[in-house]
DNA sequence: GTGAAAGCGCTAACAC
DNA sequence: GTGTTAGCGCTTTCAC
């Protein structure tokens, strides 16, 4: 149970001065070759790691970044988390998880732990309830601290930040058409993201998409689901409502497979009478009967660039204007279409 | 974007000390009311929060815990990573994410990225590789730095250190002896965990539940899958194979999704002709026709207790006895048995 | 070629 | 009741 070693403990056992480890263990043009060898020896014997926290303390960064996700249990948020931990090591950076559960409350707790030092920028993804409230005063205030914030997926635009988001609408309408040049005839939009802006913009989507087919003569059929337990009542209903119902798009994975099931239950033929395209490339899409064909956000993608941009703003001193990337979303042909 | 306000800045203002502020935020009762109100005031304009970095640095605790799972898409694992962010957060604890991506390689790095005086001690399950490369002495290295390690689910007898883990033996034993109570007479295996100690435990319980039974006139059937692109094809290989099962158990839920899939392709009624039984309680139990009956690790409680039992660790000074804490499994009976 | 000293922001023992 | 000082581990300027 040792104590981790100081350049203090090197310089004594070396009869030097910290200052002469200090430099040696940089290869300063200063220090003799010899002596560089014998604290570079010692140091290694000693397994010697300089202190993070005086690394930090001195030079004020500390290379963490602090990530704030509504939801861990959401593949989605995973999978960015994933891109993000990839992109921020390579450049050296640790991160900081807090997950705001999507409370607004734990978001901002989140965002006020975290900013008294313990990282140098924020990316995060807003919490439902704060996107319900349309907060977004405790963003501004960090900013002004001078924590610069790039959001992923559920952003606002009240904030002046980066952003890496994708085009929620313009993917929902991919997919909508994508039904109707199928000769699709009524087609019904499943939405669980109704409190959220990006559950808007697919319904944009898909309103779209339907208003653009001249031919097509149904009116929007949409049901939001808000409680989790709820699916299967809801999507039976609609299935009753609805008995020529020839094509479903959803907004997660959860309620696609519920309409697999239910479809399967009253007998329709998959994707013969019905087709389904659901939101996310998670590891339901390859588990239902048939594979289910879905959106792909590029998750991977999105966490990646949210790194890179952070990282890039954080060593820029320059301060470049705020940028909105968009990543490409894209549509992945599996069985049910 | 300004800098963080520090002591400095408020004891200039207000013509104290550094100390005398310092001291007034703190209540101390050696400093005057009038100037404990005027220090607050002011602080409290600034926004001002002590710079953790400092903290620590003086106090040499970090107060956060580094955490390192094998693959952060894996349901049980971000399960696990909401109950120890809950506990630390409770505690006043921040977590550093690191991914080992079940490799060696990886996991040794974050090890050493992190005990640089990052964190306090680390909360991991070991990588897959690792494993079966049956290395330990990284672990025991950074032990010997002063880190205390708890590890959660798949653990190593070599390394002596605080465990949080459940009894996979006995948990795949009391699903196999459910299946053999309801009068199954033949019982596949399906594992998926070939290499890791916890995948070798639920074989076991598997085979001694079948030769508990006395009346079992069948022998082990035990499929191993390492390759996710193969589940369709062994699986369906299995039921070729054993026309007559009537009885699946499985270490994950995407095999057993897949064997509920393949069953029904083949005509066979659940959970009358064949019973299938997953391990994890995920989403993918609850989505499949019909639910799906699961062994419930608990990961919540699995992560919290990790957390408590490291918080425990760094906070008590006596270092008392290193403990494996053996967290309750359950079956969720739902409707494939 | 090496070392002393200051300072990052904070705490706490010790003056005054 | 307030201030001075030393020190946490490190870097860096400046002196020798």
């Amino acid at each position: 149970m040792n104590n981790p070693t100081t350049l203090k403990q090197l310089a004594k056992e070396l009869n030097l001065s910290i200052s002469t480890v200090s430099k040696a263990l940089k290869n300063s043009y200063e220090i003799n070759e010899k002596t560089i060898a014998r604290v570079k020896a010692l140091a290694k014997k000693h397994n010697y790691r300089p202190n993070r926290m005086a690394l930090s303390l001195k030079s004020s960064q500390t290379k963490t970044i602090g990530v704030i996700i509504p939801n861990i249990l959401n593949y989605f948020f995973s999978k960015v988390l994933l891109g993000i931990e990839g992109e921020a090591n390579k450049r050296g950076y640790q991160i900081i998880i807090c997950l705001s559960n999507n409370k607004y409350e734990k978001e901002l707790q989140s965002l006020e732990l975290l900013s008294d030092g313990s990282v140098d920028g924020f990316i995060l993804s807003i919490a439902r309830e704060t996107q319900l409230k349309q907060n977004s005063s405790h963003f501004k205030n960090i900013i002004n601290q001078g924590y610069p914030i790039v959001m992923f997926d559920r952003f606002t635009d009240k904030v002046d930040c980066d952003k890496v988001i994708i085009n929620d609408c313009e993917a929902a309408f991919n997919a909508t058409d994508f039904l109707l040049k199928q000769g699709r005839k009524k087609i019904a939009f499943i939405s669980t993201l109704k409190d959220l802006n990006i559950g808007k913009q697919r319904t944009n989507g898909y309103k779209k998409a339907l208003k653009n087919q001249t031919t097509y003569k149904n009116k929007d059929i949409i049901i939001t689901i808000d409680d989790k337990t709820k699916y299967d009542e809801l999507i039976t209903a609609l299935f009753e409502n609805h008995k020529d119902l020839d094509g479903i798009l959803t907004t997660n994975n959860v309620s696609a497979a519920t309409a697999l099931k239910i479809a399967h239950l009253k007998g329709y033929k998959i994707p013969k009478d019905i087709a389904v395209i659901g939101f996310s490339d998670d590891k339901i899409s390859r588990l239902t009967y048939p594979k289910l064909t879905t959106i792909d956000q590029n998750a991977l993608e999105i966490g990646k660039k949210a790194a890179k941009t952070l990282i890039d703003r954080l060593s820029d001193t320059s301060k470049p204007e705020f940028k909105t990337k968009v990543i490409k979303t894209k549509l992945i042909e599996r069985e049910t279409t």
